[in-house]
RNA sequence: GGGCGGUUAGCUCAGCGGGAGAGCGGCUGGUUUACACCCAGUAGGUCACAGGUUCGAAUCCUGUACCGCCCA
């Protein structure tokens, strides 16, 4: 296959990936046997479109199964999504807004059937996006949390902890959404900064003329539900009116004045107002002193009608109201400025309500002590480790979890009531009569469960808990989870608590935690902001495997991400170089021999660059595997991009040329030999982080003849030293490459300091500074001559040059280039003294350490080696230049 | 208020006890048959600040300042 002159991902990944479906690559099967290595995907939102956060996780994802994939293991990543359901309850009622109607007016069934049908239609959304980023998820086993084998989890998980006693119903304070009009748990309410007013208020003694107690409130409309005004006991500000009553402003309700502990005598005025159902501080107060909690708020946020005159209000309308009409009786003090931190619903950023209400909650406390210590033996590993503090810190201070949500779309509640004895218990499926007294006036509970509910069985739902089957078996416990900071109180920690309680075992043993994606000014992406980059236009812009090569080129492990259009350049200009550098291969041999990955190699035909390249190939190999073991993705990038590019493409592929363009076939032959491995190795090497252009270039080069797809290759493995021993490669050979390397650099360095123009051919003469060097360099001879444009090379050991010569030193030797109508002898003296000025510096520096006492006898010996090392050649450098600079003085 | 993370080249970030690095951007030069999404060369940094530990600190410890995140 011939490939075109410039790369089109458009053609190339859509077809290979509706390829790699049709056979069915990406299933894991659980009787093939073998090692298993598994991941649960973070089931995204049924509602949500593909943002960087996603491209991010799953590209990371993708990256750790296709490895796996290669080394061999019986790989399976389950993707799926949860069913969200506060966001999509309200995606479907804001559609049915549009039509005139509520969900009231279809009723909880019609309704439901509405959301299933909203589902079918748009629910694909993101997994599609997903297919589009190259994600080789096992699609056969996608789940959603509320299908049928999954809601069968949720209800068996339901009841075996409502038996056991660790789900409960009570009334306490919780966070209420007056938008979405329903509870939250304390983990789904978040607290922000808002710059607020603290109100002083004056609620009148009873019974006295002007007497008055200062109250300080920073929610002032809340002060219709108090029920008392509390001190502290100790404060003496207030002896003299603890058994007056207050009256409650406006309303002119009796107060009664509390002592309690709780109160901070130099917060405000050290009188605070006692509102039992609208605060959880005040909620314990008032149950110490027996207060009889007053609820002044409805559903959606306006005031009921306890509240007298307020009442049908809204919560501010209400605020405002209400301190015009205390400031017209006089009863208003002062308003400070006051900044506070104020709970937000995290789906729709409404302000919550701490609001008295009736819900389940579960006991987290037994739960959470396992899951602890899980953590805390190293069973289950944070990458970054510092994570695991997050997590135990917040395990040990863990409160009980709000799991009853006031919404239709969900896992209801397997709660019955009778009516008739107010029996009340748990069933699977709705029984038809009461388990107790027989009678059929029963009813369920009309709550759904919180949608994390489902999502912490996900690790074992997923293969059909509590079905016991051979692929839970198998592939339960799961090997690493990826996800993001954001979600290790909401999700993670709960998987780990639910699979040491259900399943008896740790749900996984690896959490890779990576950063939030921002853009380039740090803003968290969303989309009210506006400052998202939506993935499928830099896929369609720059290809699925630019993006995904530039976001763990630029991810730091753990740290948050900053992005910008133009980064994903990066990825595409690495997917051209690879892309070219095949279409060159392919130019001088069609495709590959048979024996490409373990090729015979003709020992003798081996010149020093060959050791090198095979050489480094073998270490980004080692390097690439290590990386990866230890979940550092940029650096695996990092060290294939610098192979690629600058070892393989600038060096090897550059020397190759005048074999490739020469006449001996035996060499060439070889060369192409040496190329195919390398290339082939990288290719498989590159293939986590670009499925696409990788498999089309496997296929391109003839390599299928190892394996019909990529995805199926074997991981490479540098199989020891030996198999460079074999091959006669030498380390003296790879040495001498990079010291040629450098020479070439400080020729072309001479070059353009003296403005030789680039194509001209220039003679050059190397006197070398050993005499194994002569050997070496005169065999060597014609690829110094084709990297350096060089006419005539010799390399003489006791050449003087005859006058003034432009000249560099290398750890070859010194390198002159015969350009005399280019010199400037003033200007050479000059150069080579800013050179020598460098050298002595160094020089100085290390001579200072070595004559350091204390150095030389604590330091290690290899540091004080090298140092000595380093003298020696610094030593001689400036022996050398001060020969050059002697040579043009004399002039 | 408590905790965590950050402060290194113009920008984005690696490095985390022994010779200051990458990518992008800048500058100079380049259309020879892989690639201008390219090649060659080059400039640019008291590694936030102040102490300490050490033969040796960007790297470890303490404190300060500023930025960000999480939890109250």
């Amino acid at each position: 296959m011939q490939l075109d002159k410039t790369y089109d991902p458009h053609k190339v990944e859509d077809k290979w990936y509706a390829h790699w479906l049709e056979q069915g690559y990406f299933h894991g099967d659980s009787s093939r046997g073998g090692k298993p290595y598994c991941i649960v995907i973070p089931p995204p939102n049924v509602t949500g479109i593909l943002h960087m956060g996603h491209a991010l996780n799953n590209t990371i994802q993708d990256v750790l199964i296709r490895w796996r994939r290669m080394q061999g293991r019986n790989t399976v990543w389950v993707p799926g999504t949860d069913h969200a359901g506060i966001a999509t309850q309200n995606v479907v009622e804001r559609e049915l807004k549009k039509e005139g109607k509520t969900r009231d007016d279809l009723g909880r069934e019609a309704f439901l059937e509405r959301v299933w049908q909203w589902r079918e239609v748009y629910g694909k959304t993101i997994t599609n996006q997903l297919k589009k980023l190259g994600a080789s998820c096992d699609w056969d086993r996608k789940r959603f949390t509320i299908d049928e084998g999954l809601s069968n989890a949720v209800s068996e998980v339901f009841i075996r902890l409502y038996k056991k006693g660790y789900i409960y119903r009570g009334n306490y304070i919780i966070h209420w959404c007056p938008r979405c009009h329903t509870a939250l748990s304390d983990e789904e309410s978040e607290h922000k900064e808002v710059s607020g007013k603290l109100y002083y208020i004056r609620y009148p003694i009873k019974d006295t003329e002007n007497d008055y107690v200062v109250v300080a409130t920073t929610r002032p409309e809340t002060l219709l539900g108090d029920a008392a005004v509390a001190i502290h006991p100790e404060d003496t500000r207030y002896n003299h009116l603890t058994d007056q009553p207050l009256l409650l402003p406006i309303l002119n309700r009796e107060l009664p004045i509390v002592q309690d502990d709780f109160v901070d005598p130099t917060f405000g005025t050290g009188a605070v107002k006692v509102t039992p159902a609208h605060d959880p501080n005040d909620f314990e107060i008032g149950q110490r002193h027996g207060l009889t909690p007053l609820n002044v708020m409805n559903h959606d946020g306006t005031m009921n009608e306890d509240t007298g005159p307020y009442a049908g209000m809204d919560r501010f309308a209400c605020r405002k109201k209400l301190i015009e009409d205390l400031k017209a009786t006089g009863l208003l003090e002062k308003i400070d400025d006051h900044d506070h931190a104020v709970g937000h619903c995290y789906r729709c950023h409404t302000r919550v309500e701490p609001r008295l209400s009736p819900q389940w909650f579960v006991k987290m406390k037994p739960l959470a002590q396992p899951a602890l210590q899980a953590v805390k033996e190293g069973r289950i590993r944070f990458v970054p480790d510092r994570w695991t503090k997050v997590y135990s810190e917040w395990m040990e201070h863990i409160r009980d979890w709000c799991i009853s949500r006031q919404i239709w779309w969900g896992h209801r509640i397997p709660i019955f009531y009778c009516d008739a004895c107010n029996h009340e218990w748990a069933a699977n499926s709705p029984p038809s009569s009461c388990s107790s007294c027989g009678s059929n006036q029963i009813r369920q509970d009309e709550d759904v469960l919180d949608t994390w509910f489902s999502s912490w069985l996900w690790p074992f739902s997923v293969y059909g808990w509590p079905e016991q089957n051979e692929d839970l078996k198998f592939y339960y416990p799961t090997n690493t989870l990826v996800t993001a900071s954001e979600i290790i109180f909401f999700w993670v920690a709960r998987m780990i608590m639910s699979g040491i309680e259900f399943m008896d075992d740790i749900p996984f043993t690896d959490v890779y935690i990576h950063g939030t994606v921002r853009d380039d000014t740090g803003l968290k992406m969303s989309k009210s902001l506006g400052n998202s980059i939506d993935p499928l236009d830099i896929i369609e812009k720059y290809s699925a495997d630019a993006l995904r090569f530039s976001l763990i080129m630029i991810t730091a492990t753990g740290s948050d991400v900053y992005l910008s259009d133009e980064k994903f350049e990066i990825g595409r200009n690495f997917v051209t170089k690879i892309w070219n550098a095949a279409r060159f291969m392919q130019l001088h041999a069609p495709v590959a021999a048979d024996n490409f990955h373990n090729p015979t190699f003709d020992l003798s035909l081996h010149m020093p660059d060959d050791h090198h390249i095979l050489s480094k190939c073998h270490e980004a190999i080692e390097k690439t595997s290590e990386h990866l073991e230890r979940f550092r993705f940029n650096d695996v990038a990092h060290v294939l991009y610098e192979f690629v590019w600058h070892q393989y493409c600038d060096w090897y592929v550059e020397y190759s040329k005048q074999t490739l363009y020469g006449e001996d076939e035996q060499r060439k032959e070889h060369v192409l030999k040496v190329m195919h491995y390398v290339f082939s190795n990288a290719l498989c090497l590159l293939h986590p982080l670009m499925p696409f252009v990788t498999e089309e270039l496997w296929h391109a080069m003839g390599y299928q003849s190892l394996s019909k797809t990529i995805m199926h290759a074997p991981w490479p493995q540098t199989g020891s030293k030996n198999t460079l021993a074999l091959w006669g490669v030498n380390p003296d050979s790879v040495s001498y490459v990079e010291a040629k390397h450098d020479l070439i650099r400080v020729g072309r360095n001479l070059r353009s300091d003296y403005r030789i123009p680039p194509k001209q051919e220039v003679e050059c003469v190397i006197r070398p500074s050993e005499d194994e060097h002569v050997i070496a360099l005169k065999a060597d001879e014609n690829s110094i001559k084709a990297l350096l444009k060089v006419s005539t090379l010799t390399v003489d050991k006791n050449f003087v040059p005859a006058g003034a010569m432009p000249s560099g030193l290398t750890q070859l030797g010194a390198v002159y280039i015969s350009i005399a109508e280019y010199v400037d002898i003033e200007n050479e003296i000059k150069r080579l003294s800013v050179q020598l000025e460098k050298v002595n510096q160094d020089l100085e520096r290390v001579r200072k350490k070595l004559a350091n006492q204390h150095f030389v006898s604590k330091a290690p010996k290899e540091v004080v080696a090298t140092q000595e090392h380093r003298k020696i050649e610094l030593c001689e450098k400036v022996e050398k230049l001060q020969k050059l600079i002697n040579t043009f003085s004399q002039q």
